[in-house]
DNA sequence: GTGAAAGCGCTAACAT
DNA sequence: ATGTTAGCGCTTTCAC
């Protein structure tokens, strides 16, 4: 194919070569006979022979969990990142290589850079657990590039995007005791993900920093699930009830949903007994009744940050130093924290 | 490597490639002292060069447009299709190649088969106009295998898995009229997917079949955002209290819940005065209020099964007939369509 | 059952 | 500026 190429255009198949992927010079006007015989053939170039000749796969991996059952995403932070990531990935030639992990799989990313099926990889939902550990730190020890999103490893200086959840946490804080509310609840996720523990320090922090009271008993605790929330209802209940808690910020908006649905089951009036305040701003809460005030979470920005920096890292290894880069985030306020809120 | 490996079990590369792929006959004893060698000098195989050997690049396409300002897809849609398709793959030693394309890039899918970057692949999100067709036709023409999700397109035997709207909707019409409802609207979406026309149709059939009346007035238009549910709600609001509509359908849950929102700041009791029924069953259906009815489509089967199929179909093109699947729907009844409809 | 050698479709010196 | 040639790391005949 590429040989019939080069006898139409009248030039060796090296010249084919250099004028369709660009390197090297070639005169403009062999250029063109090449071109024009190239597409009377409809020939273009395998990549996959490119790539095995470079020795680069040419992919960007993605590793993520299978989602079935997998509460720490919402299909809305799934879909957001992995778009993000899509579009810088593109830009820079590269292809997404999306590697669904199971349950019970090791966690053998050093063996993806090993077979070459990807060049550099970008893990979502990694959890602070041995395992993990161990895998991050054979990818570390192998120079394979990688990088954390929304996850970071205390004492561990990897690659990592993620929100500032500790700001996002203290101004939501800061909004209710505005607000006048002075008995601050927190509904929290699992400690293996450190967005949960970045958040509970944050969470003390700025009631130590106003002066209010942190009582242990206001802190609750979930796995990020819509059902985990449901079922702090009666306990959050009661503490209203008690005149103990007048207001709750949720690490995930899927929790504060299933605690809205809860209260009001019970009887409590989100927005007005109670101020609820979510994480994630995800595209449901414009939907529930009253609406709800969240946290605002630019994750498609961190998935094109995390590939670009990631890649760019890839094509420079020499200036690459490594990253811990923090996106901000905003609070958006609706009914559910608001004194007047109503449907 | 490969070399060395080879040295240490006293074999020759040839046979090594052997017991690493499983291919050809070599003595138990071989293999063995072969697997070791592998072992101790961490040696695997290059999934690179082992797929341009045998000129197939393992990789399934999924070929969708690019999230942002897409209506057609909830995010639910989104993660569920890509699991199933995910699971389906990964069972079959595929990876999988995403592929985002931006609203005015070219749709060359054909090009994605010369350049050896994918084997097979999966449309997720096709239209019905005519560069889709053209490009659809060059797969077709070029023995591309390609399956499609959710979309067909009239006269053409594309390989396809679908969920079967039309049943679906038949049966939520049939449901609202058990229910007591008589004036049964319908909000549906653009007409460029087949699902479209397909519930349309099944809307038509479904109330000649009750001697209901069909009026044209009664069915409006929106494109699958919340959006447009939502500036439907004036009109919906007028026939309601016109008395001429009792009942709507929206085709997505998206648009449905635009209506709900809009029809509640209208005033409109939904689940009393006017009763609502979406279609997908999204993770969002529970989280209104009140909860809205809708047709749970198996999203995650419809990708696992499109995987599934097609791939089949790689592996034994000889006996691959064209297909054409449609999974069963199911009406999930909640508050919005119940006459006893409340929070 | 195993080894030797050709070839997959490119890239990249090196030579001219 | 262009042609020649040697790989890239596997698979796969074809001998033995």
């Amino acid at each position: 194919m590429r040989k019939k190429v080069a006898e139409l255009a009248g030039v060796s198949e090296a010249t084919v070569s250099r004028v369709l992927s660009g390197v090297g010079s070639v005169k403009q006007e062999t250029a063109k006979r090449v071109l024009e015989a190239a597409e009377r053939l409809n020939y273009v170039p395998s990549a996959l022979a490119q790539r095995f000749a470079l020795r680069k796969s040419g992919n960007l991996g993605v590793i993520l969990p299978m989602l079935p059952k997998v509460n720490l995403f919402s299909t809305y932070y799934f879909s957001e990142v992995l778009s993000g990531i899509g579009i810088a990935a593109k830009r820079r030639g590269y292809d997404l290589l999306l590697l669904f992990r199971e349950p019970e799989e090791p966690r053998d990313y050093a063996n993806l850079f090993r077979t070459q099926k990807i060049d550099a990889c970008i893990l979502i939902g990694a959890q602070d657990v041995p395992s993990e550990r161990e895998a991050l730190a054979e990818l570390k020890e192998g120079h394979h590039p990688f990088c954390l999103v929304n996850q970071r490893f205390g004492g561990e200086a990897y690659n990592s995007v993620d929100a500032d959840q500790g700001a996002g946490l203290r101004e939501a804080v800061r909004h209710l005791l505005a607000r006048g509310r002075r008995q601050i609840g927190f509904l929290n996720g699992p400690a293996v993900y450190s967005n949960s523990r970045d958040r509970l320090d944050a969470y003390r922090e700025a009631l130590a920093e106003a002066g209010a009271a942190y009582e242990p008993e206001r802190v609750l605790l979930g796995n990020y699930s819509r059902k985990t929330g449901y079922l702090q209802a009666k306990a959050v209940a009661d503490l209203v009830r008690a005149g103990r808690l007048d207001a709750v910020i949720a690490a995930n908006d899927r929790m504060a949903i299933g605690l809205l649905q809860g209260l009001k089951e019970l009887g409590i009036r989100v927005g007005d007994e109670l101020a609820l305040i979510g994480c994630d701003d995800s595209d449901v809460v414009r939907m529930t009744d009253p609406p709800l005030s969240s946290i605002r979470v630019p994750f498609f920005d961190i998935g094109r940050e995390a590939a670009e920096r990631l890649l760019d890292a890839v094509a420079n290894p020499a200036d690459a130093a490594p990253f811990d880069v923090k996106l901000p985030v905003e609070l958006i306020e609706r009914a559910s924290s608001m004194p007047d809120g109503t449907t």
